[in-house]
DNA sequence: CGCTAGCTTGAGAGAGTTCAAGAATCGTGG
DNA sequence: CCACGATTCTTGAACTCTCTCAAGCTAGCG
Protein backbone atom coordinates (compact mmCIF):
# COMPACT_ATOMS: atom_id res chain seq x y z
CA UNK A 1 0.00 0.00 0.00
CA UNK A 2 1.38 3.54 -0.74
CA UNK A 3 0.49 5.38 2.05
CA UNK A 4 2.21 2.77 4.16
CA UNK A 5 5.56 4.26 3.06
CA UNK A 6 4.60 7.24 5.17
CA UNK A 7 2.86 6.25 7.75
CA UNK A 8 3.22 2.58 8.92
CA UNK A 9 5.04 2.61 12.22
CA UNK A 10 7.03 -0.74 11.05
CA UNK A 11 7.67 0.18 7.52
CA UNK A 12 10.90 -1.05 6.77
CA UNK A 13 11.13 -0.86 2.77
CA UNK A 14 8.67 -0.88 -0.24
CA UNK A 15 9.30 -5.32 -0.56
CA UNK A 16 7.73 -5.37 2.97
CA UNK A 17 4.21 -4.54 1.50
CA UNK A 18 4.18 -6.99 -1.31
CA UNK A 19 1.95 -9.04 0.42
CA UNK A 20 -0.66 -6.19 0.62
CA UNK A 21 0.14 -4.28 -2.73
CA UNK A 22 -2.50 -4.85 -5.99
CA UNK A 23 -4.39 -6.85 -4.30
CA UNK A 24 -8.02 -6.66 -4.22
CA UNK A 25 -8.65 -7.22 -1.13
CA UNK A 26 -5.76 -5.13 0.32
CA UNK A 27 -6.22 -4.14 3.88
CA UNK A 28 -6.88 -0.86 3.40
CA UNK A 29 -8.65 -0.40 0.30
CA UNK A 30 -11.55 2.18 0.14
CA UNK A 31 -9.96 4.41 2.79
CA UNK A 32 -8.09 7.67 1.69
CA UNK A 33 -4.62 8.40 2.56
CA UNK A 34 -4.61 11.37 4.08
CA UNK A 35 -7.59 9.46 6.73
CA UNK A 36 -5.28 7.02 7.67
CA UNK A 37 -2.58 9.27 8.67
CA UNK A 38 -4.97 11.55 10.46
CA UNK A 39 -6.03 8.28 12.39
CA UNK A 40 -1.77 8.20 13.37
CA UNK A 41 -2.44 4.49 13.20
CA UNK A 42 0.38 2.40 14.81
CA UNK A 43 1.34 -0.85 12.55
CA UNK A 44 3.68 -2.90 13.84
CA UNK A 45 6.02 -4.96 11.96
CA UNK A 46 6.08 -8.19 13.56
CA UNK A 47 6.95 -11.97 13.32
CA UNK A 48 6.70 -15.09 15.35
CA UNK A 49 8.58 -18.50 15.06
CA UNK A 50 7.84 -21.69 13.89
CA UNK A 51 5.20 -23.17 16.16
CA UNK A 52 4.83 -20.36 17.76
CA UNK A 53 1.23 -19.70 19.33
CA UNK A 54 -0.08 -15.90 18.26
CA UNK A 55 -3.14 -16.75 20.30
CA UNK A 56 -5.14 -18.92 22.24
CA UNK A 57 -8.75 -19.40 22.34
CA UNK A 58 -11.10 -17.38 24.19
CA UNK A 59 -8.01 -14.60 24.52
CA UNK A 60 -9.23 -11.29 24.50
CA UNK A 61 -9.00 -9.19 20.91
CA UNK A 62 -6.59 -6.94 20.59
CA UNK A 63 -5.24 -7.03 17.69
CA UNK A 64 -5.50 -7.96 14.06
CA UNK A 65 -2.67 -9.35 12.09
CA UNK A 66 -2.37 -9.51 8.09
CA UNK A 67 -0.16 -12.18 7.29
CA UNK A 68 3.08 -10.98 4.76
CA UNK A 69 5.26 -14.23 4.50
CA UNK A 70 4.35 -17.85 6.28
CA UNK A 71 1.05 -19.44 7.10
CA UNK A 72 -0.94 -19.71 10.13
CA UNK A 73 -3.19 -22.81 11.35
CA UNK A 74 -6.47 -21.89 13.28
CA UNK A 75 -7.81 -24.98 14.99
CA UNK A 76 -10.33 -26.32 17.50
CA UNK A 77 -10.71 -28.74 19.70
CA UNK A 78 -13.52 -31.42 19.18
CA UNK A 79 -15.20 -32.59 22.10
CA UNK A 80 -13.31 -32.38 26.24
CA UNK A 81 -10.50 -35.15 24.59
CA UNK A 82 -7.89 -32.55 23.83
CA UNK A 83 -8.03 -33.45 19.91
CA UNK A 84 -7.40 -30.62 18.49
CA UNK A 85 -8.66 -30.19 14.66
CA UNK A 86 -7.53 -27.47 12.18
CA UNK A 87 -10.45 -25.76 10.97
CA UNK A 88 -8.73 -22.91 8.40
CA UNK A 89 -5.13 -22.40 7.13
CA UNK A 90 -4.25 -18.28 6.99
CA UNK A 91 -1.75 -16.85 4.17
CA UNK A 92 -0.24 -13.92 2.89
CA UNK A 93 -2.48 -11.37 2.58
CA UNK A 94 -5.10 -12.98 4.93
CA UNK A 95 -6.18 -11.11 8.14
CA UNK A 96 -5.71 -13.35 10.95
CA UNK A 97 -8.26 -12.35 14.00
CA UNK A 98 -11.24 -10.80 12.75
CA UNK A 99 -13.19 -13.49 14.08
CA UNK A 100 -12.06 -12.64 17.14
CA UNK A 101 -12.58 -8.66 17.02
CA UNK A 102 -15.96 -9.51 16.07
CA UNK A 103 -16.61 -11.97 18.49
CA UNK A 104 -14.94 -10.32 21.72
CA UNK A 105 -12.62 -13.24 22.35
CA UNK A 106 -10.38 -15.61 19.78
CA UNK A 107 -12.51 -18.36 18.45
CA UNK A 108 -9.34 -20.54 17.64
CA UNK A 109 -6.04 -21.09 18.66
CA UNK A 110 -3.82 -19.90 15.78
CA UNK A 111 -0.05 -21.01 15.26
CA UNK A 112 2.62 -20.01 12.78
CA UNK A 113 3.68 -22.84 10.68
CA UNK A 114 6.88 -21.74 9.48
CA UNK A 115 8.12 -18.17 10.14
CA UNK A 116 5.29 -15.66 10.33
CA UNK A 117 5.96 -12.07 9.55
CA UNK A 118 3.12 -9.15 9.19
CA UNK A 119 1.59 -6.61 10.12
CA UNK A 120 -0.17 -5.51 13.46
CA UNK A 121 -3.02 -3.43 13.91
CA UNK A 122 -4.69 -2.74 16.89
CA UNK A 123 -8.77 -3.47 16.93
CA UNK A 124 -9.49 -0.04 18.14
CA UNK A 125 -8.44 2.02 15.21
CA UNK A 126 -9.95 -0.85 12.65
CA UNK A 127 -13.31 -0.39 14.52
CA UNK A 128 -12.86 3.00 14.41
CA UNK A 129 -11.92 2.84 10.36
CA UNK A 130 -15.13 0.88 9.85
CA UNK A 131 -17.59 3.41 11.45
CA UNK A 132 -15.90 6.55 9.52
CA UNK A 133 -15.44 4.47 5.89
CA UNK A 134 -18.37 1.95 5.57
CA UNK A 135 -17.01 1.06 2.02
CA UNK A 136 -13.53 -0.46 3.98
CA UNK A 137 -15.86 -2.00 6.27
CA UNK A 138 -17.36 -3.56 3.36
CA UNK A 139 -14.37 -4.88 1.81
CA UNK A 140 -13.63 -6.58 5.44
CA UNK A 141 -17.48 -8.00 5.10
CA UNK A 142 -16.33 -9.45 2.08
CA UNK A 143 -12.94 -10.70 3.33
CA UNK A 144 -14.92 -12.66 5.65
CA UNK A 145 -17.23 -13.87 3.11
CA UNK A 146 -14.57 -15.19 1.42
CA UNK A 147 -13.21 -17.23 4.10
CA UNK A 148 -16.95 -18.87 4.97
CA UNK A 149 -17.32 -19.92 1.49
CA UNK A 150 -13.38 -21.20 1.82
CA UNK A 151 -14.38 -23.03 5.01
CA UNK A 152 -17.72 -24.15 3.42
CA UNK A 153 -15.67 -25.76 0.35
CA UNK A 154 -13.12 -26.96 2.67
CA UNK A 155 -15.73 -28.81 4.14
CA UNK A 156 -16.81 -30.52 0.88
CA UNK A 157 -13.75 -31.09 -0.24
CA UNK A 158 -12.00 -32.45 2.56
CA UNK A 159 -14.57 -34.27 4.93
CA UNK A 160 -15.91 -36.77 2.67
CA UNK A 161 -15.88 -40.48 4.39
CA UNK A 162 -16.34 -42.23 1.24
CA UNK A 163 -13.55 -40.40 -0.63
CA UNK A 164 -10.44 -42.61 -0.12
CA UNK A 165 -7.98 -40.64 2.10
CA UNK A 166 -5.20 -40.11 -0.86
CA UNK A 167 -7.54 -38.40 -2.80
CA UNK A 168 -8.51 -36.26 -0.07
CA UNK A 169 -4.82 -35.24 1.27
CA UNK A 170 -3.84 -34.63 -2.75
CA UNK A 171 -6.71 -32.26 -2.24
CA UNK A 172 -5.67 -30.74 0.73
CA UNK A 173 -2.26 -30.12 -0.07
CA UNK A 174 -3.21 -28.24 -3.21
CA UNK A 175 -4.77 -25.81 -1.03
CA UNK A 176 -1.70 -25.57 0.94
CA UNK A 177 0.22 -24.91 -2.14
CA UNK A 178 2.32 -21.30 -1.64
CA UNK A 179 0.42 -18.99 -4.44
CA UNK A 180 0.92 -20.53 -7.47
CA UNK A 181 4.38 -21.94 -7.23
CA UNK A 182 5.16 -25.69 -6.87
CA UNK A 183 5.55 -24.98 -3.09
CA UNK A 184 3.68 -26.24 -0.32
CA UNK A 185 3.49 -25.10 2.88
CA UNK A 186 5.40 -28.01 5.25
CA UNK A 187 2.66 -28.78 7.81
CA UNK A 188 3.84 -32.29 10.64
CA UNK A 189 1.92 -35.36 9.68
CA UNK A 190 -0.41 -34.68 13.04
CA UNK A 191 -0.99 -31.62 11.39
CA UNK A 192 -2.24 -32.67 8.52
CA UNK A 193 -4.19 -35.71 9.96
CA UNK A 194 -5.66 -33.25 12.07
CA UNK A 195 -6.86 -31.44 8.18
CA UNK A 196 -8.35 -34.63 7.13
CA UNK A 197 -9.46 -36.08 10.53
CA UNK A 198 -7.61 -39.22 9.56
CA UNK A 199 -5.13 -40.73 11.98
CA UNK A 200 -1.46 -40.19 11.90
CA UNK A 201 -0.43 -43.14 10.87
CA UNK A 202 -2.63 -43.39 7.75
CA UNK A 203 -1.14 -39.93 6.92
CA UNK A 204 2.20 -41.11 7.01
CA UNK A 205 1.09 -43.99 4.85
CA UNK A 206 -0.56 -41.75 1.97
CA UNK A 207 2.83 -39.15 2.54
CA UNK A 208 5.10 -41.62 1.92
CA UNK A 209 3.33 -43.64 -0.93
CA UNK A 210 3.60 -39.84 -2.46
CA UNK A 211 7.00 -39.45 -1.79
CA UNK A 212 7.81 -42.53 -3.36
CA UNK A 213 6.11 -42.02 -6.39
CA UNK A 214 7.71 -38.49 -6.78
CA UNK A 215 4.90 -36.35 -6.23
CA UNK A 216 6.55 -34.31 -3.31
CA UNK A 217 9.54 -34.16 -2.18
CA UNK A 218 10.41 -33.87 1.43
CA UNK A 219 13.85 -32.32 2.38
CA UNK A 220 14.79 -34.42 5.77
CA UNK A 221 14.62 -30.56 8.02
CA UNK A 222 11.29 -30.14 9.68
CA UNK A 223 12.20 -26.58 9.87
CA UNK A 224 12.05 -26.21 6.33
CA UNK A 225 9.42 -24.26 5.54
CA UNK A 226 8.19 -26.09 2.04
CA UNK A 227 7.60 -29.27 0.18
CA UNK A 228 8.24 -29.19 -3.88
CA UNK A 229 5.24 -30.62 -5.29
CA UNK A 230 4.55 -32.28 -8.83
CA UNK A 231 1.47 -29.99 -8.85
CA UNK A 232 0.01 -31.60 -12.02
CA UNK A 233 0.13 -35.04 -11.12
CA UNK A 234 -1.59 -33.86 -7.57
CA UNK A 235 -4.48 -32.80 -9.03
CA UNK A 236 -4.90 -36.24 -11.15
CA UNK A 237 -4.93 -37.57 -7.52
CA UNK A 238 -7.15 -35.24 -6.43
CA UNK A 239 -9.34 -35.53 -9.44
CA UNK A 240 -9.50 -39.62 -8.98
CA UNK A 241 -6.81 -40.99 -11.02
CA UNK A 242 -6.60 -44.60 -10.18
CA UNK A 243 -3.34 -45.67 -8.19
CA UNK A 244 -0.64 -46.26 -10.15
CA UNK B 1 -39.28 -4.87 14.93
CA UNK B 2 -41.43 -2.13 16.03
CA UNK B 3 -41.07 0.02 13.05
CA UNK B 4 -42.49 -2.79 10.96
CA UNK B 5 -45.76 -2.42 11.92
CA UNK B 6 -45.87 1.07 10.14
CA UNK B 7 -43.24 0.65 7.10
CA UNK B 8 -43.09 -2.79 6.45
CA UNK B 9 -45.25 -3.05 2.78
CA UNK B 10 -46.24 -6.98 3.81
CA UNK B 11 -47.20 -5.97 7.46
CA UNK B 12 -50.13 -8.31 8.94
CA UNK B 13 -49.81 -7.75 12.60
CA UNK B 14 -47.85 -8.14 15.15
CA UNK B 15 -47.41 -11.90 15.57
CA UNK B 16 -45.75 -11.66 12.02
CA UNK B 17 -42.86 -9.97 13.12
CA UNK B 18 -41.79 -12.38 16.40
CA UNK B 19 -38.69 -14.14 14.48
CA UNK B 20 -37.28 -10.33 14.60
CA UNK B 21 -38.65 -9.43 17.42
CA UNK B 22 -36.02 -8.92 20.76
CA UNK B 23 -33.37 -11.15 19.43
CA UNK B 24 -29.56 -9.83 19.33
CA UNK B 25 -29.10 -10.09 15.77
CA UNK B 26 -32.92 -8.50 15.06
CA UNK B 27 -32.40 -7.75 11.16
CA UNK B 28 -32.82 -3.36 11.68
CA UNK B 29 -31.30 -3.16 14.78
CA UNK B 30 -28.67 0.01 15.12
CA UNK B 31 -31.46 1.81 12.15
CA UNK B 32 -33.38 4.43 13.73
CA UNK B 33 -37.04 4.07 12.82
CA UNK B 34 -37.24 7.65 10.85
CA UNK B 35 -34.15 5.88 8.81
CA UNK B 36 -35.91 3.15 7.62
CA UNK B 37 -39.22 4.72 6.87
CA UNK B 38 -37.04 7.69 4.48
CA UNK B 39 -35.73 4.87 2.30
CA UNK B 40 -39.38 3.56 1.73
CA UNK B 41 -37.99 -0.11 2.43
CA UNK B 42 -40.35 -2.24 0.08
CA UNK B 43 -40.34 -5.30 2.26
CA UNK B 44 -42.57 -8.07 0.84
CA UNK B 45 -44.03 -11.16 3.27
CA UNK B 46 -43.40 -14.23 1.01
CA UNK B 47 -43.35 -18.15 1.71
CA UNK B 48 -42.22 -21.42 -0.23
CA UNK B 49 -43.26 -24.45 -0.37
CA UNK B 50 -41.28 -27.64 1.24
CA UNK B 51 -38.88 -28.99 -1.15
CA UNK B 52 -39.19 -25.50 -3.10
CA UNK B 53 -35.69 -23.71 -4.82
CA UNK B 54 -35.69 -20.31 -3.12
CA UNK B 55 -32.15 -19.80 -5.35
CA UNK B 56 -29.97 -21.83 -7.21
CA UNK B 57 -26.12 -21.38 -7.43
CA UNK B 58 -24.52 -18.91 -9.51
CA UNK B 59 -27.73 -17.07 -9.90
CA UNK B 60 -27.57 -12.82 -9.46
CA UNK B 61 -28.17 -11.38 -6.05
CA UNK B 62 -31.04 -9.77 -5.90
CA UNK B 63 -32.90 -9.56 -2.23
CA UNK B 64 -32.75 -10.78 0.58
CA UNK B 65 -34.81 -13.62 2.88
CA UNK B 66 -34.91 -13.09 6.63
CA UNK B 67 -36.81 -16.64 7.74
CA UNK B 68 -39.72 -16.64 10.13
CA UNK B 69 -40.77 -20.31 10.22
CA UNK B 70 -39.40 -23.25 8.67
CA UNK B 71 -35.65 -24.03 7.37
CA UNK B 72 -33.71 -23.60 4.85
CA UNK B 73 -30.85 -25.90 3.74
CA UNK B 74 -27.68 -24.89 1.30
CA UNK B 75 -26.26 -27.20 -0.62
CA UNK B 76 -23.07 -27.40 -2.83
CA UNK B 77 -21.69 -30.00 -5.00
CA UNK B 78 -18.60 -31.94 -4.65
CA UNK B 79 -16.59 -32.75 -7.92
CA UNK B 80 -18.56 -33.41 -11.21
CA UNK B 81 -20.65 -36.33 -9.49
CA UNK B 82 -23.81 -34.79 -9.00
CA UNK B 83 -23.09 -36.15 -5.30
CA UNK B 84 -24.47 -32.72 -3.14
CA UNK B 85 -23.41 -31.60 0.59
CA UNK B 86 -25.69 -29.45 2.37
CA UNK B 87 -23.00 -27.22 4.18
CA UNK B 88 -25.54 -25.05 6.68
CA UNK B 89 -28.99 -25.08 7.79
CA UNK B 90 -30.44 -21.43 8.36
CA UNK B 91 -33.64 -21.15 10.78
CA UNK B 92 -35.97 -18.59 12.19
CA UNK B 93 -33.98 -15.75 12.07
CA UNK B 94 -30.90 -15.99 10.30
CA UNK B 95 -30.97 -14.12 6.91
CA UNK B 96 -30.68 -15.98 3.60
CA UNK B 97 -28.42 -14.77 0.75
CA UNK B 98 -25.75 -12.83 2.44
CA UNK B 99 -23.37 -14.78 0.57
CA UNK B 100 -24.88 -13.97 -2.78
CA UNK B 101 -25.20 -10.45 -2.08
CA UNK B 102 -21.98 -10.02 -1.68
CA UNK B 103 -20.02 -12.19 -3.70
CA UNK B 104 -22.51 -11.06 -6.70
CA UNK B 105 -24.12 -14.26 -7.59
CA UNK B 106 -25.09 -17.19 -5.24
CA UNK B 107 -22.78 -19.04 -3.53
CA UNK B 108 -24.75 -22.70 -2.77
CA UNK B 109 -28.34 -24.01 -3.93
CA UNK B 110 -31.03 -22.78 -1.06
CA UNK B 111 -33.65 -25.44 -0.64
CA UNK B 112 -36.87 -24.97 1.62
CA UNK B 113 -37.51 -27.40 4.33
CA UNK B 114 -40.65 -27.71 5.57
CA UNK B 115 -43.16 -24.38 4.73
CA UNK B 116 -40.69 -21.28 4.77
CA UNK B 117 -42.28 -17.78 5.29
CA UNK B 118 -40.11 -14.86 5.73
CA UNK B 119 -39.35 -11.14 4.60
CA UNK B 120 -37.51 -10.42 1.74
CA UNK B 121 -35.95 -7.53 0.96
CA UNK B 122 -33.72 -5.93 -2.10
CA UNK B 123 -29.93 -5.69 -1.90
CA UNK B 124 -29.96 -2.31 -2.86
CA UNK B 125 -31.61 -1.19 -0.15
CA UNK B 126 -29.81 -3.35 2.47
CA UNK B 127 -26.67 -2.13 0.90
CA UNK B 128 -27.68 1.80 1.27
CA UNK B 129 -28.35 0.91 4.61
CA UNK B 130 -24.96 -0.34 5.30
CA UNK B 131 -23.39 2.59 3.32
CA UNK B 132 -24.62 4.67 5.74
CA UNK B 133 -25.41 3.44 8.79
CA UNK B 134 -22.15 1.87 9.61
CA UNK B 135 -23.45 0.04 12.81
CA UNK B 136 -25.99 -1.85 10.90
CA UNK B 137 -23.29 -3.15 8.50
CA UNK B 138 -21.34 -4.16 11.80
CA UNK B 139 -24.38 -6.18 12.69
CA UNK B 140 -24.49 -7.77 9.72
CA UNK B 141 -20.45 -8.47 9.74
CA UNK B 142 -21.22 -10.34 13.33
CA UNK B 143 -23.88 -12.30 11.81
CA UNK B 144 -21.72 -13.16 9.00
CA UNK B 145 -19.42 -13.87 11.87
CA UNK B 146 -21.32 -16.11 13.18
CA UNK B 147 -21.74 -18.14 10.60
CA UNK B 148 -18.65 -18.73 9.88
CA UNK B 149 -18.31 -19.48 13.08
CA UNK B 150 -20.96 -22.14 13.08
CA UNK B 151 -19.63 -23.99 10.01
CA UNK B 152 -16.35 -24.59 11.69
CA UNK B 153 -18.14 -26.34 14.57
CA UNK B 154 -20.10 -28.17 12.16
CA UNK B 155 -16.91 -29.19 10.46
CA UNK B 156 -15.50 -30.34 13.47
CA UNK B 157 -18.71 -32.12 15.11
CA UNK B 158 -19.75 -33.80 12.14
CA UNK B 159 -17.14 -34.68 10.15
CA UNK B 160 -14.91 -36.59 11.99
CA UNK B 161 -14.24 -40.10 10.90
CA UNK B 162 -13.37 -40.99 14.20
CA UNK B 163 -16.32 -40.47 15.67
CA UNK B 164 -19.27 -43.22 14.76
CA UNK B 165 -22.06 -42.55 12.71
CA UNK B 166 -24.72 -42.99 15.79
CA UNK B 167 -22.75 -39.91 17.60
CA UNK B 168 -22.20 -37.91 14.79
CA UNK B 169 -26.06 -38.63 13.76
CA UNK B 170 -27.52 -37.37 17.01
CA UNK B 171 -24.92 -34.45 17.40
CA UNK B 172 -26.80 -33.49 14.58
CA UNK B 173 -30.62 -34.13 14.91
CA UNK B 174 -29.76 -31.85 18.39
CA UNK B 175 -28.23 -29.00 15.64
CA UNK B 176 -31.50 -29.50 13.70
CA UNK B 177 -33.78 -28.62 16.41
CA UNK B 178 -36.68 -26.18 16.44
CA UNK B 179 -35.31 -23.75 19.14
CA UNK B 180 -35.47 -25.38 22.47
CA UNK B 181 -38.59 -27.25 21.92
CA UNK B 182 -38.42 -31.08 21.51
CA UNK B 183 -39.08 -31.16 17.93
CA UNK B 184 -36.55 -31.48 14.84
CA UNK B 185 -36.70 -30.07 11.53
CA UNK B 186 -37.71 -33.07 9.26
CA UNK B 187 -35.20 -34.13 6.98
CA UNK B 188 -35.24 -36.67 4.52
CA UNK B 189 -32.47 -39.50 4.68
CA UNK B 190 -30.82 -38.16 1.48
CA UNK B 191 -30.40 -34.75 3.49
CA UNK B 192 -29.22 -36.26 6.39
CA UNK B 193 -26.92 -38.58 4.51
CA UNK B 194 -25.09 -35.20 2.49
CA UNK B 195 -25.04 -33.30 6.05
CA UNK B 196 -22.90 -36.27 7.43
CA UNK B 197 -21.66 -37.21 4.30
CA UNK B 198 -22.32 -41.02 5.36
CA UNK B 199 -24.26 -43.25 2.65
CA UNK B 200 -28.09 -43.08 2.95
CA UNK B 201 -28.18 -46.67 3.92
CA UNK B 202 -26.04 -46.17 6.84
CA UNK B 203 -28.59 -43.34 7.59
CA UNK B 204 -31.27 -45.39 7.70
CA UNK B 205 -29.63 -47.75 10.18
CA UNK B 206 -28.94 -45.57 12.54
CA UNK B 207 -32.09 -43.67 12.52
CA UNK B 208 -34.35 -46.85 12.09
CA UNK B 209 -32.13 -47.80 15.42
CA UNK B 210 -32.88 -44.53 17.36
CA UNK B 211 -36.57 -44.66 16.55
CA UNK B 212 -36.85 -48.17 17.48
CA UNK B 213 -34.91 -47.11 20.87
CA UNK B 214 -37.35 -44.23 21.44
CA UNK B 215 -34.75 -41.55 20.94
CA UNK B 216 -37.62 -39.91 18.42
CA UNK B 217 -40.42 -40.63 16.20
CA UNK B 218 -41.30 -40.28 12.67
CA UNK B 219 -44.76 -39.59 11.45
CA UNK B 220 -45.42 -41.46 8.54
CA UNK B 221 -45.77 -38.66 6.39
CA UNK B 222 -42.79 -37.22 4.53
CA UNK B 223 -44.74 -34.13 4.75
CA UNK B 224 -44.56 -33.27 8.55
CA UNK B 225 -42.41 -30.44 9.17
CA UNK B 226 -40.84 -32.22 12.24
CA UNK B 227 -39.57 -35.37 14.09
CA UNK B 228 -40.68 -35.67 17.75
CA UNK B 229 -37.47 -36.24 20.13
CA UNK B 230 -36.04 -37.22 23.10
CA UNK B 231 -33.74 -34.61 23.60
CA UNK B 232 -31.86 -35.65 26.93
CA UNK B 233 -31.69 -39.23 25.25
CA UNK B 234 -29.75 -37.64 22.03
CA UNK B 235 -27.62 -35.44 24.25
CA UNK B 236 -25.90 -38.58 25.83
CA UNK B 237 -25.46 -40.75 22.95
CA UNK B 238 -24.32 -37.45 21.50
CA UNK B 239 -21.65 -37.05 24.07
CA UNK B 240 -20.75 -41.21 23.26
CA UNK B 241 -22.79 -42.91 25.50
CA UNK B 242 -22.71 -46.57 25.00
CA UNK B 243 -25.60 -48.51 22.84
CA UNK B 244 -28.08 -49.98 24.53
C1' DC C 1 25.87 -39.40 23.21
C1' DG C 2 21.48 -40.23 24.64
C1' DC C 3 16.91 -38.33 24.87
C1' DT C 4 12.69 -36.77 22.89
C1' DA C 5 9.49 -35.81 19.31
C1' DG C 6 8.21 -37.04 14.94
C1' DC C 7 7.78 -40.54 11.65
C1' DT C 8 7.48 -45.48 9.72
C1' DT C 9 5.80 -50.07 9.26
C1' DG C 10 3.05 -54.25 10.38
C1' DA C 11 -0.98 -57.18 11.41
C1' DG C 12 -5.63 -57.67 13.09
C1' DA C 13 -10.28 -55.87 13.81
C1' DG C 14 -14.21 -53.07 12.95
C1' DA C 15 -17.17 -49.53 11.10
C1' DG C 16 -19.02 -48.14 7.02
C1' DT C 17 -19.43 -48.85 1.98
C1' DT C 18 -21.11 -51.21 -1.85
C1' DC C 19 -24.24 -53.91 -4.35
C1' DA C 20 -28.65 -55.93 -4.50
C1' DA C 21 -33.28 -56.75 -3.62
C1' DG C 22 -37.52 -55.76 -1.50
C1' DA C 23 -40.97 -52.99 1.29
C1' DA C 24 -43.43 -48.85 2.38
C1' DT C 25 -45.17 -44.44 1.15
C1' DC C 26 -46.73 -40.64 -1.88
C1' DG C 27 -48.94 -38.45 -5.47
C1' DT C 28 -51.59 -38.98 -9.57
C1' DG C 29 -55.11 -40.07 -12.50
C1' DG C 30 -58.58 -43.11 -13.96
C1' DC D 1 -61.85 -44.95 -4.07
C1' DC D 2 -58.39 -47.69 -5.66
C1' DA D 3 -54.66 -48.88 -8.73
C1' DC D 4 -50.38 -47.41 -10.55
C1' DG D 5 -45.63 -45.79 -10.93
C1' DA D 6 -42.16 -43.18 -8.67
C1' DT D 7 -39.83 -41.96 -4.67
C1' DT D 8 -38.15 -42.98 -0.39
C1' DC D 9 -36.82 -46.09 2.82
C1' DT D 10 -35.38 -50.83 4.72
C1' DT D 11 -32.70 -54.89 5.14
C1' DG D 12 -29.02 -58.27 4.07
C1' DA D 13 -24.30 -59.94 3.08
C1' DA D 14 -19.66 -59.43 1.40
C1' DC D 15 -15.92 -56.45 1.04
C1' DT D 16 -12.54 -52.71 2.02
C1' DC D 17 -10.63 -48.87 3.78
C1' DT D 18 -9.21 -46.94 7.84
C1' DC D 19 -8.46 -47.39 12.74
C1' DT D 20 -6.14 -49.46 16.52
C1' DC D 21 -2.43 -51.22 18.92
C1' DA D 22 2.33 -52.17 18.96
C1' DA D 23 7.01 -51.96 17.83
C1' DG D 24 10.88 -49.89 15.77
C1' DC D 25 13.09 -46.20 13.31
C1' DT D 26 15.08 -41.41 12.34
C1' DA D 27 16.18 -36.75 13.00
C1' DG D 28 17.18 -32.95 15.90
C1' DC D 29 18.85 -31.04 20.23
C1' DG D 30 20.73 -30.56 24.64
Amino acid sequence: MQFMSTHCTAWHGIRECRACDGKENAFFAGVAHQDVAALHVQIDNVSYALGETIYRLDAPAETLLVIRTGAVKLARYAGKDAKQRIVRVLKPGDVVGMDAMLAGTAQHHAVAVGEVRGCRIPIAVVQQLCMEHPGFQWNMMRQLQSSLRETEQWLVDLTCGSVPARERMARLLLRLRDGDSDRIYHFSLKDLSAMLCITLETASRVITEFAGLGLMVRTGKHSEQFFSADIAALQRVAAGAPAP
